[in-house]
DNA sequence: TATTTATGGTGGTAAAAAGTGCGATTTGGT
DNA sequence: ACCAAATCGCACTTTTTACCACCATAAATA
């Protein structure tokens, strides 16, 4: 049913083709294909196959008005990726302007997802958050 | 259900491949592998597995909008540490860069988790750190 | 129309870097 | 002094990086 804990930071680089070795670990929690597609902050998401059909699944459900534009984005932004046998993927070329992708790249793995940052931005999302707001998400966990 | 008391203060070193040795004592308590992530004040966090499947299950039930940065920094930062045969993990470099981990290394056991902490940063915090402001902080919590 | 020329994508190889395993030596506590 | 734990150095494997040659398509040119 669920899938393992996707999790950890890793550091890629791509090439100039815009295709990035994928990490390893995560490769091999996610499968032989799996999606990537627009994320939120400016990252890419990264789910598996079937974790994408599922939200997708949820989104069909929900009220037009509410849903239309996320679904665009989120949807219509998708492309399938393949790693080739030295464990590299394709990020089309529309998606990596979107991202901003240039050579520093960052792979996080976050529960049933992925997220690709260039690094540039990652290091600002790490400066943007502070400590005390993320104590006070924990306090609503049972931390 | 519950754990042994993790506690006490090691000193370890890291070698250059950026693996270290955890202290036996702390390994009995935790099991075969146990999950290292980012922690409170610069030190990095050790749980054991379930402890860290459980505090992730919740995150996972939150909506995006609240939970993303959080499990950003939790899960994104995780990683599955597994003592080899003489009882040393990896602290993989993502980690060892964000605690400034290089050389000499302190390790803690504080109730259900491990700190890991570089000999600096742990020192800096023990001059900073008075016992008055101590108990103010655990006023009005009923300590 | 036929021929270039970019551009995006594919495939492979070699070398660097990161991670792993092992054995020997040192350290520290009892 | 003894024993377990920790440290260190070395060899090895896997993963990642940096190149480079090649293919297809589409636009640009003659």
């Amino acid at each position: 049913m669920s899938m393992k804990t996707l999790m950890g930071t890793y550091n890629q680089s791509m090439d100039v083709k815009g295709r990035m070795s994928f990490p390893a670990k995560l490769r091999e929690a996610l499968g032989e294909q799996f999606i990537i597609t627009r994320g939120i902050d400016g990252c890419l998401f990264v789910y598996s196959q079937e974790d994408f059909d599922r939200k997708n699944e949820q989104l069909k459900n929900l009220p037009m008005k509410a849903s239309k534009d996320f679904q665009r984005f989120f949807t219509g932004g998708a492309t399938v990726a393949e790693p080739d046998k030295q464990g590299r993927i394709l990020v089309p070329a529309a998606l990596r302007t979107w991202a901003g992708l240039e050579k520093d790249i960052i792979v996080l793995g976050v529960n049933d997802r992925c997220e690709i940052w260039s690094k540039e931005k990652w290091e600002q999302w790490g400066d943007n958050i502070d400590s005390d707001a993320l104590l006070e998400a924990l306090e609503g966990v049972g931390f």
